[in-house]
Order: C-alpha cells, then structure tokens, then sequence
DNA sequence: GTCTATAGACGGATAGAC
DNA sequence: GTCTATCCGTCTATAGAC
C-alpha cells in the first residue's frame, strides 16, 4: 500500500475528510466570536490542517464563510410560511417552527447573528431575510392597526428569543425543550398579533 | 494676538473640543461598524485630527471605548429599581422607563451591543448588567411558576425590542413615539409577567 | 494535494521634534 | 499639545516547490 501524500501528518480523521474538520472548526469560531474576530489560521490550528489548505478549498474567508452557512433547508422560508396561514393560533405555530428549525441548527444561527450585528452592513444577508421574507409577509397577514410597528416587534421578539438561546446562552432559556418555551411564550406574543 | 499652535490646521470647532470630535466620530463608528470593525485611523479621519492624538488622549484604543461609553446615569440600574416596585403593572413601567432612558442615547447603545454581540466575550460588560442586574432583580419579584425562563424572557424581549429600535432600526420601531411602542407592546409583556 | 515562503496591506502604538 | 516618522505585529492571499 503505497502512500499518496508526500508530506504532513496522518490527520485525526485519516483522509479526505479535512474539509469537514474546517468546516466544524469554522462554524464553531465564528458562533463564538464572529467573522471578523476569527482568523484563518485560528481555524487552521484547529482543524490540524494548513492555512492555505482553506484557501484551496473554498478560494477565500468569505467563501469559507457561505459555505460555512449552507443549510439543508432554509428556516426562515419555512417560518414564512407558517405566517401565511394566518393569524388564528400563529404565535404557537410561529414559536415552535422557528424552535425546531434553529435549534439544530444553533451554531449557524449564532455565526449569522454575530457577524450580521458585529458589521453595519445593512445588505447582510441575514437582514435581507428577515426584513424582506418575515416583516413583509407579517404585515400582509395582520389584521387591524398598526401593522407595520406590530410586525416589527413580533420580529423582534423572535430575535429577543434566539437572541438568548443560541447567542448568549442564557442557561434557563438555552436548555429549556421547545415546548415550554411554546407554552410560556405564545400567549404573549398571540396578544400583540390579535391587536 | 498670538498663535499658540505651532503646526495644524485651525480645526472646524476651533480650540479646546477636538476631545469631542473625537468621542462623537468615536461613538458614531462603534455603533455602526462595531469595535473591532472601526479602525483609530477612521476615526481620526472622521474628527479631523491627527491618530496619535486619539493615545494622547484616550491611552488607546480601549480607553477610548470606556470613555465613549460614559453616560450622565446609568439606565441599567434605573430599569431594576423599576422591576423592583413589583410585578402589578410592570410591563408599561418597564417599557417607559427602558425607551426613554436609552432613547437619548442610541448610538451608545447600538455600540454596547455590537462590541457585546460582535465579540463572543462572555464577560464584557453589558452581559455582566443584563444578567446579574436585569435577570436576577426579575427573578426575585415574579411569582408562578418558572420564574427563571420568565425572566430570561422577559429580558429578551427587551433585548429584542432595542434591537429594532437601535440596532437594526426597522423604520416603523425606530420612528415610532415611546407611548405607542408601550401601548401596543405591554399587554403581550404583561402576560408573560403575570403567569 | 500539501506545504513553505513571502508578498502586500493594515492596524495599534510610541519616540521624539517642534 | 500637536504632528512626523516609524516599529512591530497580524492578517489575507498567492506563487511555487515537492
């Protein structure tokens, strides 16, 4: 058996999956310190691998970063659609689909937050949604007064809510199971969707 | 009459207040691109004046932040005296005194909040009040049931609420009067206090 | 594919002239 | 107090050897 590499190390998880390790260590660090407070070669380091090999991978750090945020499926398009069935009951139904989806996910939603509040980037990709997908649909379905201001906090008290689940980690809120999050938090928020 | 500057422009506000040029330059960047995202040279820039004057002053870059974020009071211990009179009506106290407390100081708060956020220090100084002050003064005064989720929440839809104010400013919340964002936000928020 | 070496830019901080 | 000049560190990105 004949060995290809000609130099570096056996990694931790033998062959080709050094792709993943950067991507693990990349998703981590920028949760946790957002994109301009991490460096390629903190990442590097931890992965085990070479500085350049990310930039062979994935061209440069905002390539590392897209990649990094590639999901499955897109939550916030589901959660818009939670909204268009209307508003009867739409604060337990909102609630839990935005749970369930992030959850999984926490890591990437923490890397998103920070590195679309750490910058003023106003055309971060995370804004764009949440603008132009969850107010936007919002106002369209509420009915009544001041839909426009009632859309925006209903936004923002989704944020408000991730915000201390996956971002700050309050431990009450963070390892709470979905549905007693649902049950303590719908009620509320049903009040500022009905008026 | 004499000139005392040896060298250097007579600045736009002419003598001593270059110090203030430099805190509200200062200010504006942190709050729009965060710390680690403004550079001293920027800001210099911006204030017209020289960056080695910005370490004259400040000491560096740190000192700097410290002294843009003096405030004449403290919101953060305003807003726990108020929780502290007691769960009957504290919604609308709330709300009131935590928007016009912070609405004098926005671009304060939009660069306590992106250094918070931006940077994943668990120990900077906003999380610091926000949990032991916020959090724990909540606790002590709700009865019911998990009083410790009810908290954590309760501080997040604060957290949430200046998010589109400040932070993100959505036109429909950041433009809106104090009294409208509490007559339309408090009953929610008093639901989730009540029980 | 993997690594070395280095280019090139930028930022923070300081010494010292005036 | 104000400015010039500069040092030193860190970062991204790339060219090229093996």
């Amino acid at each position: 058996m004949t060995v290809k590499r000609t130099r570096g190390r056996p990694p931790a998880g033998d062959v080709a999956d050094r792709r993943t390790a950067i991507l693990d260590a990349a998703r981590g660090q920028f949760a946790a310190q957002g994109f301009g407070g991490t460096s390629m070669r903190s990442i590097a380091r931890e992965a085990g691998v070479d500085v350049s090999l990310i930039s062979h991978y994935f061209g440069d750090k905002s390539g590392l970063l897209v990649a990094t945020m590639q999901l499955p499926v897109n939550p916030i398009e589901k959660i818009a659609s939670v909204v268009e069935d209307g508003p009867d009951g739409m604060a337990e139904r909102l609630l839990r689909t935005f749970l369930s989806s992030w959850d999984p996910h926490r890591d990437i939603f923490s890397s998103m937050y920070r590195t679309t509040m750490g910058s003023g980037d106003s055309q971060a990709p995370m804004l764009q949604l949440a603008r132009n997908i969850l107010i936007t649909t919002l106002v369209k379905v509420l009915e009544g007064d001041d839909r426009d201001v009632r859309a925006a906090l209903i936004s923002g008290q989704l944020i408000g809510l991730a915000t201390m689940r996956y971002v700050i980690s309050i431990p009450a809120v963070a390892d709470a199971p979905v549905e007693d999050l649902v049950r303590l938090y719908s009620p509320g928020m049903q009040v500022l969707i009905d008026a």
